[in-house]
DNA sequence: ATTAACACGGATGATATCTATCCGCAATGC
DNA sequence: GCATTGCGGATAGATATCATCCGTGTTAAT
């Protein structure tokens, strides 16, 4: 069981959109620059977050990408979504309906506890990932991960790169 | 992002083998059998289970497997970590430290928030799983998918398959 | 002692998923 | 027009999951 790396990346480059001035945008080539990341694959990634409805796409010479809504309201699990699909982890395939003890379809009215219990343990999951937003992602790495220089080289990249 | 059918499985089993008169076990191929599973690799993760200490083995002709312990000092969470492993799903590649702005050692001293993010969502995850044992399964089981027949079909079975 | 039944681990292959790249198309601004 | 960019499809390699087979060691019964 893991999380595709593509959820990590998208993340990231969120927080990244997420500070960037109203009004302008990054392209993709310019999001994989920025942490090293092969930029076709990204794009696939980034596609995926605009048809979530998380990233908001331009198409042309000044096109790009920039965050659909406020930082606040994008939530890690509205990305983890998007990147990795909506199907739960845990697949229930009704083996309890298969073998010489097979229970009939009346016996399977209600969901499979094993079923149930998994789910309950996604809900969870997904629960925390849907308390924690871009805007705190952005806010706790500011603090904790960046010092002045930094910062710096920061600022200086998103002023040459955005558009 | 998905958990391997060798979970469903191995809990079902697991469910199975909690309903075995004490000193008495089933061999891998009943265990097959009763859910028309594929008998060599059901094998292989009946074998991690009794690696994981939550199984115990008997070879010989007079062999099989049995819960070694009781049903309610099992977790689904045991069970899954014996299956898939103790790896978190997530897993960060500190992409963070990649690229022009690349954070340096020293600004890596705290776990990157998002790592730590879906740590905790994780850890949410794996709490639930912990609180529910195979003992709660066979209870919920018992009531909700076992009719009269089924039970009965049950007993049968057990007693012709158990040695 | 021989034999049959069983768990165990290694080796191997098939299938699916993830990762990655490339291409043609459509849209946009100069 | 023309360069730039996002978009989706096609393709291929890498990795993980699923599945089978075989030799070995162990056990109990004959």
């Amino acid at each position: 069981m893991r999380i595709s790396e593509g959820v990590e990346w998208a993340v990231h480059l969120c927080g990244v959109l997420g500070v960037v001035r109203d009004g302008y945008s990054l392209t993709a080539g310019r999001l994989a620059e920025f942490h090293d990341l092969p930029s076709d694959y990204l794009a696939k990634h980034l596609q995926a977050l605009s048809r979530a409805g998380i990233l908001t796409a331009n198409r042309g010479v000044s096109g790009g990408y920039r965050l659909a809504k406020p930082a606040r309201s994008i939530t890690l699990l509205d990305i983890t979504l998007a990147i990795e699909g909506s199907e739960p982890a845990f697949r229930c395939t009704e083996i309890r309906r298969q073998g010489p003890c097979a229970a009939t379809p009346a016996a399977c009215k209600h969901i499979c506890a094993i079923a149930q219990a998994f789910m309950l343990a996604e809900t969870q999951w997904r629960k925390a990932l849907a308390s924690v937003t871009v805007a705190d992602i952005i806010r706790t790495a500011a603090s904790e991960s960046f010092d002045r220089a930094r910062r710096q080289a920061f600022q200086d990249w998103l002023n040459n790169a955005v558009k």
